[in-house]
DNA sequence: GAAACCCTAACGATGCGTAAATGTGT
DNA sequence: CACACATTTACGCATCGTTAGGGTTT
């Protein structure tokens, strides 16, 4: 009698069971548990023992969570967006393709870090240097990409890719070298109270600004870039430290003044 | 006394408390607590009390895990990095790497789906068609984008990009809908028991090889990648479905056999 | 009786955010 | 006394995979 009941129900459109609902649409039985359970995909009846059957709507539906969840939307999202004005698709979507895009971007980010990290491994295992210099060189250039990731958005496409052209983690290595030597003498002039005006603070803030145009490669727009980037200090990620104290800096910047007297 | 020897302890190199070394290296307390949990950064020492004490050496690992979990490596495959050999970097940055670029495709396929469904939604908002309509459309597109995506490893990539620039979403509802009349049809003649040799299914024949060079373009090496792509049953996703019957495949196949009797 | 399904319950993995309850003293 | 900071413990989130234990029978 109660089979009577289910087989009634079977003929007014095909029910199927767990196993075969889930060959029939791709996913597993358990993902089947899971949408039940969240409220996403109810089974349109249950034998009398409690098993799960599923008809014809249902598929219609679990394609349509399957389909929204190919383009990234979490289903507690999918459950709302199901029962939710079509008007609005237009405007979730682009949401989500630009949520999307965000995630591109920093995927791209690593890549290229690793990509940097990878050609410091070349440089040096024909070197064969100590493992634990390979190791910190890994790891510093990791975090000068990242840095440089942060940095873009002072820069137009244009300075960005002229950059690119001329900055290499060489380069770099080099220009660190170098401002370290340099802040290590300006560090003694402010000691030795040297004035501004002399000769040889004037050849610091020289060598100072050559250092700046080794990296804007010149370029005016390029320098003012930086120098917004400096000025920014509100948005600075936490890890960025500012290379030169500003003491340095304000030396620097009254010997360029005293250069004018 | 005691304090004496934590003092004594923070004479050899300064010490932090949590709240100090987290501001310097960037991250959380709670980061800080997390790492220590998973045996990935223990702090240098403790205060009597138990509050966690760090150190310089401390915050170079730190930065270490920082730098490679920029990277996207799992906390998990950081702590065994970090004691790993250094020759295996190489390797490791690699299939990093990969991994990565396997990530991104996936979310390329997503933004690409996302956007053939804006278009959609564009094209039919003007038409002001039902919203069931509108959104089993989006769904279409999104799976027959998804559909695309998996078919591409059968194709090169020259072939791929003629087909880009043909092949609309205007132009497979077109193509679904010819499909759909053509099976129709060729079932019918099946159940006729006609002839392959027959004027009727050699001109059915004839529609189904047109319908064909409509996706290929009429190019022998898209064609190729067609069949290919028919004949690895094997590989195909479970929630491919062959579009036509194995019988309709068959008849057509002994109607174009018959051609040349 | 056995194979092949079904069910519910619950832990695992990922990386912390966010309390809660309680102790310390930079 | 109170403020700021510390500690441990544990739930929450997202999406199922994977047993475990125990019924049902397309």
């Amino acid at each position: 009698l109660i089979e009577g009941v289910a087989v009634g129900a079977a003929i007014a459109s095909k029910l199927y069971q767990a196993h075969e609902f889930a060959r029939l649409s791709g996913v597993t039985v358990r993902t089947l548990h899971h949408y039940d359970r969240l409220g996403l995909l109810k089974p349109s009846g249950r034998t009398p023992a409690g098993y799960r059957l599923y008809s014809q709507r249902d598929l219609l539906r679990l394609e349509q969570i399957v389909a929204l969840k190919l383009i990234g939307f979490p289903l507690k999202q999918i459950r709302e967006l199901l029962q939710s004005d079509v008007s609005q698709m237009s405007a979730t979507l682009r949401r989500q393709r630009e949520t999307l895009a965000e995630k591109r971007r920093q995927l791209d980010a690593a890549m290229n870090a690793i990509e940097n990290a990878e050609r410091v491994v070349q440089d040096i295992n024909d070197g064969s240097e100590p493992d634990w210099d390979v190791f910190r060189k890994i790891i510093e250039v990791i975090e000068m990409t990242n840095n440089m990731e942060w940095a873009k958005k002072y820069y137009t496409e244009e300075q960005l890719a002229a950059l690119r052209a001329r900055w290499s983690p060489e380069l770099q290595a080099k220009a660190e070298q170098d401002w370290a030597q340099l802040l290590r003498e300006v560090a003694e002039a402010i000691g030795r109270s040297e004035s501004p005006a002399s000769a040889h603070a004037q050849s610091l803030a020289e060598r100072w600004q050559k250092l700046i145009d080794g990296f804007t490669g010149g370029d005016a727009a390029t320098y003012q870039g930086l120098k917004n980037l400096y000025a920014d200090e509100a948005n600075w990620p936490r890890d960025f430290k500012q290379p030169f104290s500003n003491e340095a800096c304000a030396f620097i910047a009254q010997a360029k003044a005293a250069k004018g007297v």
